[in-house]
Order: C-alpha cells, then structure tokens, then sequence
DNA sequence: CCGCCCCGCTAAACCGGTTTTCTAAATCGG
DNA sequence: CCGATTTAGAAAACCGGTTTAGCGGGGCGG
C-alpha cells in the first residue's frame, strides 16, 4: 500500500464514486458543501493529490510550451539573447500558467525531440522553413510560431527589420570612413563555411552591402572598386564570446578598421580579445553589435548596436502561440515585424588616419 | 474525420491489433518485418504520431524536470547566473533525452505551479527547506534536488562554501585597507527588508564578518571599534542590474570605499551607476562580486569577483536528480559542496588615502 | 395528486496509449 | 509422428484521471 493514491482510493475511503471526487477538486459547484469537505478532508489525510499527467491527458492539454533551438542548451544558452527571450516568454506564459519547455536536439536530431515533445504549441527560434528535420512540423498539427524568418506556410512569424539594421550598422561606419570592414555572420552548424544562401544572415548581408553601397552581385566581396577601395570580408562564427575572440584571432595578422557581428556576444569576444592584444576600441578596429542585449552595455567601452526589441519578441510569440493554440485551428498566419535600430555607443568611430597596408 | 488519427485507425487501417501498432514502433521485434512495414507505412500515410502525453501516462514517467524559482521568469532571467545554471543542466539532461521545464510562480503561488507541474523530479533553486509553500513537497514523493541550503530531508543537496567565499572576499578588502564597508544582500522578498536570519545571505554575511574579522553578535553592523574605527553596513536588494543602480544610488550620499555584492549582476549595476556618477571603480570604490558569471570579465575594470562552477553545479544536480529517478526511491540524499574562490580582478583597490568623513 | 424540473450524485464511456496474458500456428527435437 | 517450444499477434487490463448520460428523490406549479 506504499504506492500513490489514486482517485479510487479516495472515492472509496469516503464512500463517493470516482466523478464526486474529480468534481470536488474541478467543479466544486457540482457538490453539496458537506460531500465536497468530506472529500477534500479524506484526499488530505491519504495525500491524494491529482495525477498532472492523467489529468492532461483527459483535458487533451498539456499547457505546455516549446522553445525549439537548434543546437545544445549548452551553446543556445551561452547566448544573452536567449536569456532575454525566455524573459519575454516568461512574461505572457507566467500570467497565462502555461510553462515553458527547452526542446534542443536530442542526440543530434531535432525531430526526435520535437515528437516527444510535450508541448501544445512550439516556437521555433534559429530555424529556416526548409530544414529537412522540419517535415514533421510542417505537416503536423501543432501550433506553431517561427522566430525570424520571412514566412512559415501555416504559422505566425515574428520577425524584425533585419534588413534595415544591418544597413543601418554599415551607413554608420560608411559614414564613419571605414573602407576595410569584416562582417562576421552567424554560422548555422560549424561544417557550415557561411550561410549567405538563404535566411537571417543573407537578409542581414543584403543589408550591410546596401548600407556600404556596394552592389549585391559582389557575392564573395574580395575588392571591390567604389569611390575609394573598398574591402569586404565575410566570415561565419559560432555564436559566442569564444566565437567573437576566434575570428579576432583568425584576422589579427590583418585587420579590418570594423568588425560588424550579428550578435552582441560576438561582437564582446571580439572586443575582449582586441584588448586583451592590446588593439585600441574604437581607435583601431571599430566594432557594431547586433541585438543590444543588457550586456551590450556592461562593456568598456560600450558596444554601438542594432537593437531589436528582445522581450517584447518573446512576449509576442507566446501570446501569439497561446492565441493560436485557443483558438484550436492549429493553422494560423500573419507576421509581426518589429523594428531594430542603430544605437550608438562607445565602440565605434572614425578609423586610424593612417592606415597601414 | 479531420481528428487526429489515433491508434485505433491505424490498427483498423493496416488489418491488425493496437497491440501490433503499439508493438511496431515501441518493440519493432516482437513482429514479423513484413507486418512492421505495413504498419508503419500506414501510420506514415494517414500521418499518425504516437501520443506522448498518453505515452507518458501508462510510462508513468514525463521525461522532465522541472527547475523551480522563487519569483518570475522575467525577474529569475535578469541574473546571467540563472542562464549558465541551465546550460549547465542542459549538459546532463540534453544527453540522457530529459527536458527541461521552468517552473516560476503561478498567480504567485509556488505550490501552485508545482502541484501542476509536469515533471518527474524537482530542482528548488532560491528557496529554503522551511518555505510555507513547500508543504506539498516536503511531503511528497517526487525526487528533488535542493541548490543552496544547508539541509533537506530526504533530497540532495548542491551546495557551494558560501561562507569561504564571502571569507576570502571580505578578507581581501581588509587587506587593500578597507574601513568603510557596504554588503549587498539578496532581498527574497522585495518587502522583507532584508535575509540576516537564515538562508545562504547569512552565511555569506557570517563570512563577510569573519573575513573582516568582527564579532558575529555585531548583527545591526552599525558603527563598530576595532584596530582602526570599522564601518560596516548591509543592505539588501534585488538581483538585477538595476538592483545594484538603485543601491548605489541610495549610497551616493555615503559612499563606502568598497562595496560587496552576492551577485554579479548587482555588481554590474553598481559599476555602471559608478561609472555614469563619474566616481573612479577602483580607485574611489572597490567592487567585489560574486559568482563569475561570464560577463563578470566583460565590463571594465574586470570584476573582482568569488567564482563558483555555476555549470558544473547545474550538470551535478541534473545527474543527481536524474539518479534519485530511476533509482525510483523517491527519497534520497547527500551533499555535493563545490569549492568557491576568490578572482582578483580589476574592481579592487586600496581605499583612497585622504577618506573624506 | 400529478408531472416537471432541479439537485446531488453514480455508472460508464472516454482520453490514447502500453503491457500483460493468452492463443493459434509454426517449428523443433526425438 | 507427437509433444514441447517458439513465434506472431490478439484480447483485455491498465495508466489515472475527466466527462457525459442518467437516475432517484424532493420541491414546485397547476
């Protein structure tokens, strides 16, 4: 008699069927007062508590949502950004009872884990329409919202400006002078060399050449001839610090005036790694972030970003999600873009006057 | 017929029992292969997924676990400790196929959340083993895994040395020649002014005094004689940047010499508050923080700071509480203690000679 | 006094799977 | 050729609840 009690256990101890129990704990109305105590005195004294599973299993609900990422907690997480997200998340989903759920790949395969998955909607985040793994949710009935990506057949998008950010970040070091600029894109999986085909980064990419100026056939951006020289280099990073400090590494033998990343963790690598070469922050190499997570401005100096409104992301894609989910259609639609901007801080200025090479 | 196929239609569909379906995808050799095609080639043509709350259900097992926090996602994600502690999860539970699921308070009530929660064991993050709201599960059977205390009945327990570590960052300001101390507590509660009873604030506290060699009956810290005249004042307030802001700011009027934090991100604040007031970080005020949180060495100066594995804590709870499950005991227990140490680091510094007051 | 409705509760069906028990047919050894 | 195993799959019980349909009795209006 060591095992849980169940709801017949309590039924029986107080001499009620099955269904006066549920109803004491469910529809209280449905009760005489006395009948209802007795019951909830019995159920306390045995410690008979409701099975959350059984339970959602009846209600055909598991008040649960997924956040798909496409690669380890461990690296999605080591992202401020994330942590901004699930903040936004966090503020509609508290409010509503509706918990939150990590879905990463589980030993290399996002599908595995998406159908296991105990969730009655999910938000995917990092995640391209045409991922192979993806046949699953396209063809399923889950509710779903896809973060930054252009659209998503059947599902709600909550997307930014991206294009103008990027263009915005590559105006402003235009403007600056700049004529030897890198810019770092976010390398989906490592084997991965770039990913300028398709997606945010591409999107992000039109941008950056569009606010350089540069036609957008300049695909490899060797040299390219403008008013002056003007050099673009393109490399893919992980993202992360240590991602921001390899590509410092990978380029110190031959530095660009500015480096514009596509996330704030990368650009604080970069940063961490020119001072601790002794590299001069903005004298030297100038530096643009994207995002403008909090820790954009714990830096010294602070980092000049594309901001894009974070939380209020999250926020919106599990009300969406949680809207869909209500409603029970399971196919929905419609796109929220939000906007970015350029945020001007200390990272960035004119380049050296005399620059070597 | 635009439900869900369930898998009774498949079992009619392919001429055979639920049994077989079952068997198909869950113990594919108990069936002749041709019978195991067919099968899943009709599951795969009508679109059939196995349930996985119903799975769940007769597995008597939900693949998950929960992390439970003593306040808001939003607020709980403010803390970049919070983000490193889940990675750390990650590293266990991403392995071992288990999900993740944030479980904050619901409505504000805690026994709430956990009452529905879906989870096959609990990690209790900020929260003491005499909390009223844990009633339910200091006495129930799910397996849980106590971060931070001192003690819990019949649950393990990951614990740093609290007490060293606040020893040795104390220790080290009376070394630089501090006379004029502030500690930052945690405030649990925004309305309880401040943690001196009981809990990880008193340890740490207890430590701060020891490093500073002062008596422990000092508890109102006022005014207090010992070589030289030492001042030592302790605040709380809460885990944010802005918690650190809003510290300083109340200090501005009588600013220590130094200032130390039981968390980095406060530290943060009080920095950045710093540094906007034009006051020299170390120069004018030392700053210590606590835990080590990556972005600790991203500001500058870099933060002098008490490093804990935050990861590494995280990973070791997920294994413990993943232990405690299968072993299926409910009950378990042992201490892991992780070792704290002290970072020097650039927030640090001999107080100024000519101290004002 | 009769029929109707509402109250308070029960029995049974249902949620959608897994697992145990069992049986018919095929295989095997002797 | 016969009894003992093994194989392949079916039937039914089970996981632990919720929900629907229905029933007996009391109060009410007519």
């Amino acid at each position: 008699m060591g095992r849980r009690p169940r709801i017949g256990d309590v039924a029986r101890e107080a001499g009620v069927s099955k269904t006066a129990v549920s109803f004491a704990f469910n529809q209280p109305d449905n009760l005489n007062a006395t009948t209802r105590e007795r019951i909830l005195a019995v159920a306390a004294e045995i410690g008979y508590r409701p099975s959350p599973i059984a339970r959602r299993l009846a209600a055909r609900r598991t008040d649960q949502i997924g956040l798909v990422v496409p690669q380890s907690t461990h690296d999605i997480f080591a992202n401020p950004f994330v942590a901004e997200l699930v903040r936004g998340l966090g503020d509609e989903c508290d409010e509503q009872g509706i918990a939150v759920v990590i879905v990463p790949p589980v030993r290399g395969s996002i599908a595995r884990s998406i159908e296991a998955a105990l969730v009655d909607g999910l938000i995917l985040l990092g995640l391209e329409p045409d991922h192979p793994e993806l046949e699953l949710v396209r063809r399923g009935d889950l509710p779903i919202v896809a973060l930054d990506v252009e659209a998503w057949d059947g599902a709600s998008v909550i997307a930014i400006d991206d294009v103008e950010g990027a263009r915005q970040a590559a105006a402003h070091l235009r403007e600056l002078g700049h004529r030897d600029i890198v810019v770092l894109l976010i390398a989906r999986h490592p084997d991965t060399p770039a990913d300028e085909r398709g997606g945010m980064s591409a999107r992000r990419l039109r941008g950056v050449r569009d606010g350089l100026g540069l036609a957008q056939e300049a695909l490899d951006g060797q040299v390219n001839e403008g008013a002056a020289a003007l050099r673009l280099r393109v490399l893919a990073v992980s993202v992360s610090e240590e991602g921001g400090r390899d590509a410092f590494a990978a380029l110190a033998q031959d530095l660009p005036t500015a480096i514009v990343t596509m996330s704030d963790v990368v650009a604080i690598g970069v940063l961490n790694a020119a001072l601790d070469a002794g590299v001069q922050v903005p004298g030297r190499l100038s530096i643009i972030g994207f995002d403008d997570v909090p820790a954009a401005s714990w830096t010294s100096p602070r980092l000049t970003t594309v901001h894009q409104p974070i939380r209020e992301k999250g926020r919106l894609a599990a009300r969406r999600l949680i809207d869909a989910i209500r409603s029970g259609s399971g196919r929905h639609s419609g796109t929220d873009r939000l906007p970015t901007r350029l945020v001007v801080r200390g990272s960035t200025a004119s380049p050296p006057v005399a620059s070597a090479g």
